[in-house]
DNA sequence: TTCTATCTGTGAATATTTTCACAGATAGAA
DNA sequence: TTCTATCTGTGAAAATATTCACAGATAGAA
């Protein structure tokens, strides 16, 4: 308890809340490691494991309850708290996000949206605030947007994520084809399809052909 | 050279097979490990490490041949057969993805797309076969379909992708806001928007400011 | 040809992560 | 209250992965 949490624990302790709060909506009081193992394709002992590293963790005979591991993982990665985010690239992909319901995104509000092109813009109904590139900067900052999803094409990517992180942004998730370099300070996911493909050929080239999701990610 | 590749290694190499063919498309003939990691944010001695993972790599004082390392990882990890695809879910974010000029596909083929409602499918101009949800496993088998990528609502993931699985589908890219539960023989790589975010909170609440994307990916 | 500067390639050392296995805790039954 | 069956919690062991550090290889200069 209390100790620092390597980089995997957090990524399994992440899917952990997904599944739980899915478990609470649909009314599950109570859950053990075992169960959870079959939800996610994590070992029963790593989730053991890993909920030890958290400050103190209720359980009994019959598991953890679903309600107060859901607080804890809530409390641990800052998950009550509200983060803005911004979306950079508006066409077909970019539009798909934006167009999501607020609850998809719980816990998280599209503060802006960002296009290239004004006609663009214009033709967008929607809630959100829009403003053009050259205007990410300033409204990054102005705005405390803390996360961008980049969903742009190859030639501004790049440009793109340099501007987001000149407006002061924490973190990137990102949807285009390009792999964006890393920066000193800047958290960057790189979502990219065509590499996603390739790594599931490689692992089955290399005869990893497991249903266990953590085996290979 | 020859040994077998552990996962993290096959990653990091599948990474930059991606960088690389962009290299080369501009030209470059030689690249260095060093350059490598600033442009991946992958550390030298790990390129070098894992390089020496593959048969024959060729180098000098000036680096790899862009050439002969994208021939080289493109023969271990079986990028030169094309492989068949399929997408499930034709709403935007499937469109965005079937709407994909080919070359962004290089190497893999949309064999099919599938989706629940005849009248989407009617509406929807396409060089690629559609078929409805019920024609899934069917289709998969008689077309040979090896990966799929699922876009579909939270509601229909999981049959959706026991469907797939019926099939004898060998790996889906899920974009659906849902954990898939793992199986047995089926790769599956979850893709979840609001857990990728989630994810970039818990590692800024844990401290991870790192710009090095493979320190915490 | 020899010297030099600059890369790679890789065993060995370290560090990290996962797995194990069992003591301890809990709740229900008798 | 005591017994029992069933979980969790966690040090210690084992397995993996990363980092280091330097020998070896290469190519250009003199």
């Amino acid at each position: 308890m209390g100790k620092n949490i390597p980089v995997p624990a957090i990524e399994r302790l992440t899917k952990l809340y997904t599944v739980i709060t899915g478990l609470k909506k649909s009314n599950k009081k109570r859950i053990s490691s075992t169960e959870l193992e079959s939800l996610t394709g994590i070992q029963a002992h790593s989730i053991r494991k890993d909920l030890s590293l958290l400050a103190s963790v209720k359980s009994s005979k019959d598991g953890y309850s679903t309600e107060s591991l859901e607080e804890l993982l809530s409390m641990t990665f800052g998950f009550e708290r509200k983060r803005k985010i911004c979306i950079a690239g508006l066409d077909m992909h970019g539009m798909a996000i934006l167009n999501n319901p607020d609850s998809a995104l719980s816990g998280f509000e599209i503060a802006a949206g960002f296009d290239s092109s004004i006609n663009r813009l214009e033709m967008i109904t929607t809630k959100v605030p829009l403003y053009l590139f050259y205007e990410i900067e300033e409204k990054v900052r102005q705005l405390e947007i803390e996360f961008a999803i980049l969903a742009v094409d190859s030639e501004s990517a790049q440009k793109t994520a340099d501007r987001l992180a000149a407006g002061g942004i924490k973190g990137i998730l990102n949807f285009s084809p390009v792999i964006l370099e890393p920066k000193q300070g800047l958290l960057i996911r790189n979502i990219y399809l065509l590499e996603e493909l390739r790594l599931l050929s490689a692992l089955l080239a290399q005869g990893f052909a497991t249903g266990n999701s953590e085996q290979y990610k």
